[in-house]
DNA sequence: TTGTACGCGTTATCAA
DNA sequence: TTGATAACGCGTACAA
């Protein structure tokens, strides 16, 4: 029933001290009755507990972080908080963190190094015991020099610069084997006959690039050379795929290896608009799994690359690296081909079974 | 060239004092000299800096909390941050809090109450400034009790609990206009032709019973009676459309107005497993107005709701609450009906004027 | 078993 | 114009 003051600037005034006094003891007593410290006896640690309780005690982290060197704060840095892709990392880490008692400081660097400075200054200020960033555009040379190389982790889920770490991997390197995913994909287009096969990128810096590059080792190796800079591939080009899709129509391919999911799906409906159908007209592929993928029409072939099991690898190992002291090895973490709806066997391949 | 301890709790040493010291002042003077304190000499301020980029000096947050009663935190507590809706309020939310030199600490509630006590008390432990809900499931009433009412913000634009704010609006509520979207929804089905429209929710709990309201009253407002309970409404409704989709085909109704576009989505998916088309076979509108009910095959029929702005202006509004000390008025946000192809005219319609 | 007293890094008050 | 010092709330070494 205590009235709350409501000019006071901050949310809580009761301190260790309230409590200790109300239960007839010194604070320091209350403090070891709270954790309770074994010291205490069983009559003192209930009484100050029930005192704490009426006072509606809650204890002042910044106070005991200043104390006992300990934050308890995770920082987390990321493009964006609202893409499907990352909206799942950063839950993931979210909850993991949470397990572990850990509160996180979300910051978005919306692909500018500016920003992204600023937020892992923002990380130290705060003294967060260890820091996350998720496809971040700073290298990570410079990040080290930022924060404690040794409670830093890196994520790289968006398939940037994947292709920099091969070689012995850097520790505290997390990633997913999107090298992998598109051989796999192109695998699968070339088992369903098709030769014709164009990339459709996005972004001109390292973003998409190892996709680009990956697509070009696998046809290459199938035999099939091709200019993988048949379309453009402006920076955001899931939002411009309007602009893109008459390009495409005008030059249509046999079948579309997109960047990502988002990318594919709004290119779908895009090349739609000009009067080009999927899978009919070309068969196109994404990247990524993302939910819309299951449930598009038609349903997009994909690589699932396990976003969520990402964003809590990334939490735990950052956790560990904070109470051992030592980054755990990098990881590669593996994805998977889906195969749906937007990719059909070519005609010529149809054709060839209906003949034979 | 400092070399870092490894075993170091904390990420920073260097303090006022060390940045004083090599400065040649104490410490006070070079806290002032930070903050540009006329009184200190330009001289001094200069040198001041100097040492302090010099030793790669950042203050300490805690420190500075503790002494100036100010943290610069907002509490944001929500529903999830994976799910599109979320992420866009979450992401508008952080930029706005940013741009005013505010971090957020972020919790997800996962619609269990017993997690949203949790996060509560965390922020109280953090001292954070404010606090705001996004669709949370606990009441207005109890979170009052827990956070400081004059900094507390709650947000509902998953159209929960909507009908209950009727009549004088309590301040700091800030939420969209589903009932209004609703409406416009079924006169545009009407207009079209439809008379037999079905409402499949999600969630029997508050949740989604603002709009089954509201579909029941608009359909009344044009003489259509309706069983608004046809078709099962699981709390996790898009998870479960293969379940529910056989039971709508085995009764179709003309048209289907849904809780939400991802439930939208993944029934017009189920339903063509099972040989419903949209739009020939059924009508089917959404709601929120979500970046994959522009690009879906059929483009999704739905009612754009103001996320971004939202999010944005939950956290304006909280950071005014705290520097003036009042709750901002309620506001209710206007939406939007937004007509693609999911929902075309009645074949009767169609008939009628091609007979007239 | 419990209390006293110090220090974490800042900022603000009071002196000089 | 600057410095010494107190205080924010907590945890803990040391004393009792």
């Amino acid at each position: 029933m205590t009235a709350i003051d409501p000019d006071e600037p901050l949310a809580r005034r009761v301190t260790l001290d309230d409590v200790g006094r109300r239960a007839g003891v010194s604070r320091a007593t209350a403090s070891r009755s709270l954790s309770d410290d074994p010291r205490i006896s069983v009559a003192t640690r209930a009484a100050v507990k029930q005192a704490a309780t009426d006072l509606h005690y809650v204890p002042n982290i910044a106070a005991r972080s200043l104390r006992a060197q300990r934050t308890k704060i995770l920082g987390l840095l990321l493009a964006n908080l609202s893409d499907p892709v990352h909206g799942q990392i950063a839950a993931a880490f979210e909850q993991e963190a949470w397990r572990s008692g850990y509160q996180v400081l979300f910051a978005a660097g919306l692909q500018e190094v500016e920003l992204e400075r600023k937020a892992l200054r923002v990380f130290t200020e705060h003294a967060t015991e260890g820091v996350a960033m998720v496809s971040s555009v700073m290298s990570p040379a410079e990040a080290q020099t930022r924060v404690r190389p040794g409670r830093l982790m890196v994520g790289q889920p968006d398939h940037e610069r994947v292709g920099r770490y091969r070689g012995p991997l850097t520790p505290g390197v997390m990633m997913t084997d999107d090298a992998s995913g598109v051989d796999q994909v192109v695998d699968h287009l070339v088992g369903l006959g098709f030769r014709d096969i164009a990339y459709v990128g996005s972004g001109t810096r390292a973003s998409s690039t190892v996709h680009r590059e990956a697509v070009g080792v696998a046809l290459e190796r199938h035999g099939i050379s091709v200019n993988l800079d048949r379309f453009p591939s402006p920076d955001d080009a899931w939002r411009r795929c309007d602009e893109i899709a008459p390009l495409i129509a005008a030059d249509l391919p046999e079948a579309l290896v997109c960047y990502e999911d988002v990318q594919a799906l709004a290119l779908m409906d895009s090349l739609r608009r000009v009067g080009v159908r999927t899978p009919d007209d070309v068969a196109i592929v994404g990247f990524d799994g993302i939910l819309f993928a299951e449930i598009s029409s038609p349903r997009l072939t994909t690589v699932r690359t396990p976003l969520a099991e990402l964003g809590q690898l990334i939490a735990a190992s950052l956790i560990e690296a904070i109470s051992t002291g030592a980054l755990p090895d990098a990881r590669v973490l593996p994805v998977e081909l889906v195969v749906r709806e937007s990719a059909q066997p070519a005609r010529s391949v149809v054709a060839s079974s209906a003949n034979g």
